[in-house]
DNA sequence: AATATTTCTAACCATTAGGTAGGTACATTA
DNA sequence: TAATGTACCTACCTAATGGTTAGAAATATT
């Protein structure tokens, strides 16, 4: 059983492993993989929003959706959220250190369907 | 309504428009973003593999999930697919341009786990 | 008094994704 | 005769995802 092993990709030679649970394309698949979850953290981007202007960015999302993503994505530590004791409430939402470095995928993401998908 | 609108991402001034089903993010996330697929093309990467082959990379897929997978894949051009009249049966799956042009994707997702995942 | 505002919850249901178990075909091998 | 190997396919089931609707909570505005 083959583990703890170097997962390497350089353009020129690529060592590819067999894709067990401990694959690190799974591991982030499994973070990053729902149907909106990066597309969310791609809105938040380097900004603080509120929770009806970030809706607003993502207009075909249902409300219900987009307050799980957001309890999970906070849960997973991939965004914060500040909560001012208002009313009618405040809340404000960005990315965390970590949030901000899944932003390469996501660009990606858009570069890839930019080019190639009509 | 905005629509055909410049989807612009560099690093220094990056412009977010509102993800409407047009959004690029979105449409890669729709070919791309179920549990396997781009396991699967990373997986196959440059290199030409039988159906046997590939199952033995992927220990953890079922049989169905993986042939689900190739066939949807095969209707999306996203991988080649070439049946040898033998018995018993061979079968060859490769990438096909497009579907090398995912695997940036998929390096992005191998490092931010690598990187920040356990 | 009634209404609007904003964020978030709960109940319910429909759809989809994914998994299990079994089977098929046919030549070769034992 | 029977088992083996390869690449599938099918039926069935469960779990995850996602959508709709309603509403709570508290203050400001009308």
């Amino acid at each position: 059983m083959v583990r703890n092993i170097d997962y390497q990709m350089e353009k020129s030679q690529k060592i590819i492993k067999q894709s067990d649970e401990n694959c690190p394309v799974r591991k982030s698949l499994a973070l990053l993989g729902g149907k909106w979850t990066l597309l969310i953290l791609f809105q938040i981007n380097d900004r603080v929003l509120r929770y009806g202007e970030l809706k607003r960015c993502i207009p075909d999302i249902s409300e219900k959706m987009l307050i799980q993503e957001l309890n999970s994505l906070v849960e997973n530590k991939l965004v914060s959220k500040k909560a001012y004791p208002e009313i009618p409430p405040r809340v404000e939402y960005c990315l965390t250190e970590l949030g901000l470095k899944t932003l390469p995928i996501a660009d990606k993401l858009a570069s890839f369907g930019l080019q190639n998908l009509k």
